[in-house]
RNA sequence: GCGGAUGUAGUUUAAUGGUAGAACCUCAGCCUUCCAAGCUGACUACGUGGGUUCGAUUCCCAUCAUCCGCUCCA
């Protein structure tokens, strides 16, 4: 289909259910949005398919779920607090960052402190003397920009700053501080890796584009421990499977592009990272980021909380800290993705055209529709099939409308399958099952149906 | 964060300084034996808060939200 807008894809969502504005009713809340009936199940089925390709399926794969908010002393550790809460500064010429207040101080060799100064008077300060970048000695600096990334709260009845917490930038850390009980109460071996799917939390700048960036999201998070200089390896290994992963769930081919960071973008955790974008209605965007991490997370963990987080290679007696290669990628990302690319008006006919969300039967809220071709004499008998199906299947069941008109509104939800319950059924215990993609019809057993359903469901 | 635009039912929209009309959708009933039929009826809206005014959905201010661009993006 051509020209899929955002607003097109918006609007979907909310018409039927699959994500609304966040808070409605009270005018909303900057960027948040809350997933309704179709969504929740979507959105349950594309965790449930990466749990099963990364953790179950992978023989050395552990899942955790930690909590959201840890010890504070984890993100300081991970460098979150110390990097991402001060009026920060980059110098133009040789991309070193800066404290605005820090350079301020030390230029006046501690005259003036930058102390309770707003960012623009940190900035003119900074323009109008000229402050040198301590680094290259130049003076041309980007605008500062105020990190506090992690959201603060308090863990208690009172708000004293002892008290203090955060609430999770990454479910990665979640993972970091649990590796050793999870080397040793998994008996785990290097390679190994540990996932984990759950909410964090981020005061992005600059959040938007409906679900694609939002400040609280769920991240579906893999961190794979290997030994050192094997994470180049590894690295291309995950980011086929990331890949092939995409596609498996449906994803376009020419949707999908590699996209390498450049030395001066990436992480100062990271040696080399991948991302996987795809080409949403508003441009390219990451969807899937696959980042060497080498050793930094478990060494500053080990550092700071003074626990040894090393590996005793059995065969070797060797000891050291693991790399890790982190394949992360968001839900909500995944999601839109996934729904932008099933999306689709056809026209079947002259003038006729049909909504239809082509999603993967796997991945479909509801797995199959039950239709009784005419209300008063059919529904009873459909309401039993519907008993019968729903102990299986996320099933639905209309009988309002032509049987036409209902098969255009479980096309426009991603129902793959719908079957119509006649007086064949009653008589002959057969139905009509009609597929959502091919719009064919074909007339199988009703005790058939279950076993149909499955054979075509992979995750 | 900055600049611009926008805000009327779920969606698309009309009109108006005297509190709003439609289409589609939804729901109920009738009809209907396999791809958006028809008929009857029903529900639902001026984002929020102030101000001006006898009276504001309309004018003004603020705020909230969304979109576009810039910026930013662990």
């Amino acid at each position: 289909m051509k020209d899929l807008t955002m607003e097109k894809i918006v609007n979907y969502c909310k018409q039927y259910g699959f994500v609304y504005q966040g808070s409605e009713i009270y005018g909303g809340l900057a960027n948040s949005w809350d997933y309704g009936p179709l969504g929740k199940e979507i959105k349950e089925n594309i965790k449930r398919a990466w749990w099963k390709k990364f953790i179950q399926e992978e023989r050395n794969s552990f899942g955790i779920d930690a909590a959201i908010i840890m010890n504070p002393q984890v993100w300081v550790a991970s460098g979150h607090v110390a990097s991402f809460s001060d009026p920060l500064i980059d110098c133009k010429a040789c991309k070193s960052r800066h404290r605005a207040d820090k350079l301020i101080e030390d230029f006046t060799e501690g005259k003036e402190t930058g102390d309770g100064w707003d960012n623009k008077k940190l900035e003119k300060f900074i323009s109008d003397n000229k402050v040198p970048c301590p680094k290259c000695g130049k003076s041309d600096f980007t605008g500062i920009r105020q990190f506090n990334l992690l959201f603060e709260t308090h863990m208690g009845v009172t708000e004293d700053s002892s008290s203090k917490v955060y609430l999770r930038g990454e479910t990665a850390q979640g993972i970091f501080v649990n590796y050793n009980n999870v080397l040793r109460s998994g008996r785990a071996k290097i390679p190994f890796g540990i996932g984990q799917i759950g909410k964090a939390f981020r005061n992005e700048i600059t959040p938007g584009n409906f679900i694609f960036r939002t400040r609280e999201f769920e991240q579906m998070e893999y961190e794979f421990f290997c030994k050192p200089d094997t994470d180049l390896e590894w690295h291309a290994y995950w980011k086929q499977k990331c890949l092939d992963f995409l596609k498996e769930v449906g994803l376009k081919e020419e949707n999908l592009k590699y996209r390498d960071h450049s030395p001066e973008e990436l992480s100062f955790y990271s040696k080399a990272t991948t991302d996987i974008e795809y080409k949403y209605p508003m441009g390219w965007g990451e969807l899937w980021g696959i980042a060497d991490r080498t050793d930094y997370d478990l060494s500053v963990h080990e550092k700071h909380s003074k626990t040894e987080l090393r590996y005793l290679d059995p065969e070797t007696n060797e000891k050291y800290i693991p790399y890790v290669v982190e394949p992360s990628v968001g839900v909500d990302r995944l999601f839109l993705a996934l729904i932008c690319d099933a999306y689709d008006e056809e026209e079947i006919a002259e003038g006729d055209t049909r909504e239809v969300l082509h999603i993967i039967p796997s991945l479909a809220a509801y797995k199959v529709a039950v239709l009784p071709l005419v209300k008063k004499y059919h529904s009873e008998k459909a309401l039993e099939v519907f008993n019968d199906l729903s102990k299986h299947f996320m099933t639905t069941y209309d009988e309002s409308g032509s049987i036409g008109k209902r098969y255009r509104r479980e096309d426009a939800i991603g129902t793959p399958w719908c079957i119509t319950i006649d007086d064949e059924t009653i008589n002959n215990g057969t139905v009509t099952i009609r597929d959502r993609d091919t719009m064919k019809q074909e007339t199988i057993e009703l005790s058939k149906v279950i076993e149909y359903i499955k054979e075509r469901i992979n995750f």
